[in-house]
DNA sequence: TAATTACATTAGAAAGTTCTAATATAGTTA
DNA sequence: TAACTATATTAGAACTTTCTAATGTAATTA
């Protein structure tokens, strides 16, 4: 596989409201999936896949500890790139209410 | 519409090998769409339909002369938003070799 | 060792995306 | 004004993504 192939699957991983908000938690803290599932009106089963997409991506590493498993954001990068796209968009936003 | 909705449909955009290839010469100069559609192998239409993303994702802006339509990237913080992608991915590449 | 807990996986229906081929449109030149 | 050129739009088949519901699994506790 090579890069452009790479960077599709991040955009792709990132295409998603409920990926978007997990990896929001996680770039705050360190969460175990049952942190995730609390105030997520989503399924645990669809937690776990959406996690899976985000781990395929490589945006996140997990962490197993007992019966529960953490997961962190990978690459403080990720966060900064976030970042830049509420920027383009709160820019967006406020030239239309010229 | 709000703001997570604005954000994944800019990954969204993001999310596909021609749109970003599209887009990384967009980063260069602006071009016509004649241009863009030399070096493809993409039939004339289905650019026309991803600069039609593009655009609706507010990631580009075109301006019409004559016959000829330009388009270029609207914020140049996409730039640096698809350069922080390709630094992660380089990242990730090169600790795989270890 | 049986039951429980936390999480992952699978199957499949519904919705969304992507392409090709055909057609439409708007500006230009003969 | 007719033909041409550059680009956009539409329709629909093929493919991909997303969710729910059911089931699986590994670690823990009774």
């Amino acid at each position: 596989m090579h890069l452009a192939q790479y960077e599709v699957n991040i955009f792709k991983a990132l295409a998603h409201p409920l990926r978007l908000t997990i990896l929001k938690k996680l770039c705050k803290d360190e969460l175990c999936v049952c942190e995730l599932n609390e105030d997520e009106m989503f399924s645990q089963s669809n937690i776990s896949q959406h996690l899976r997409i985000l781990k395929d991506a490589e945006l996140v590493v997990q962490r197993k500890e007992g019966l529960n498993v953490y997961y962190k954001v990978k690459d403080q990068r990720l966060i900064e790139l976030i970042r830049l796209a509420d920027e383009m968009i709160k820019k967006n936003l406020s030239e239309m209410d010229l």
